[in-house]
DNA sequence: ATTGTAAAGGTCAAAGAAAGTCAAAGTCAA
DNA sequence: TTGACTTTGACTTTCTTTGACCTTTACAAT
């Protein structure tokens, strides 16, 4: 197991009660034993919006990183997915709005099942990475459409 | 005996328990003392989708590939479908093979209408033939392994 | 008000750690 | 002896870790 996944794991635990969390950058990274950065990086894979957070923060004295788990309801989440997927979906995108839906209970497992089987695998990899990412993007939103 | 087969027979053996697995690919081959892609040709010859077996993998620190076995029926009416596919399917034959199943029984409509989602439409129109054939083949087996 | 300074967090690129690809060379049975 | 299957290793891609340097902010001293 690497360092990310567990700084990962920690943050996701802090924002478990209230779905949201501030932490002290330095701190945390000393508590965990790495450098700072690394929770940016952590953050930048793994928190972003198309995992269904929201990032702000503050410098200077006092300052702070807040993490939140944005909240929607299936609907407007549906438009919003489908709006915010364009020409093109990589393999790595679509796990995380997948993952997404299913932590907010807007997908239940099986249905994050059909899609990954529709959506990632070696299929894709076996074709040039262009279309892969365009097919991948058009069956996204045609399964949404249709199934959800 | 060749190393290929004790390979996969080592994985076979990990599969037992649970019907999945999790190998760190380099250590595998240094414990076998094999060359690492070694362990990629096993893999590709004989745990693939028409052996009934998923895989997924990631690269980079922490790494790892994870196979999954998905039937143990070999000669489940699940695995004839996938082995009587082929390489390439084309949308025709794809609806052909729909349109059976449906009639047999073997799949309800909403089962349908969610392979049909993923197999058909323009998307497939939009990149050149016989990269959607080929994609919608392996699709269609996967999704055939994960859902049914 | 202005400015200097320390205390945050941010950025980026290089190095490291896995796994993936591909084609050449080797083996072996029909 | 040929064709399918195996073995090998150089090269590629992806993800992670690290550290040097940058920017923003609060606050205290002018």
């Amino acid at each position: 197991m690497n360092i990310s996944n567990i700084i990962a794991g920690m943050i996701s635990e802090m924002l478990e009660n209230d779905g949201y969390t501030e932490i002290q950058r330095n701190e945390l990274a000393q508590k965990i034993g790495c450098v700072p950065s690394q929770i940016n990086y952590v953050i930048s894979s793994r928190f972003t919006p198309e995992h269904g957070y929201i990032v702000e923060s503050r410098r200077g004295g006092g300052g702070y990183i807040k993490i939140t788990r944005a909240t929607y309801d299936r609907d407007s989440l549906k438009m919003h997915l489908i709006n915010s997927i364009g020409q093109a979906l990589s393999e790595n995108s679509c796990r995380a709005h997948l993952k997404n839906m299913y932590d907010r209970n807007i997908m239940d497992e099986k249905t994050v099942k059909i899609f990954l089987s529709a959506l990632t695998g070696n299929a894709y990899r076996d074709i040039p990475r262009e279309y892969g990412d365009i097919l991948r993007a058009s069956i996204f939103k045609q399964m949404i459409l249709n199934i959800m």
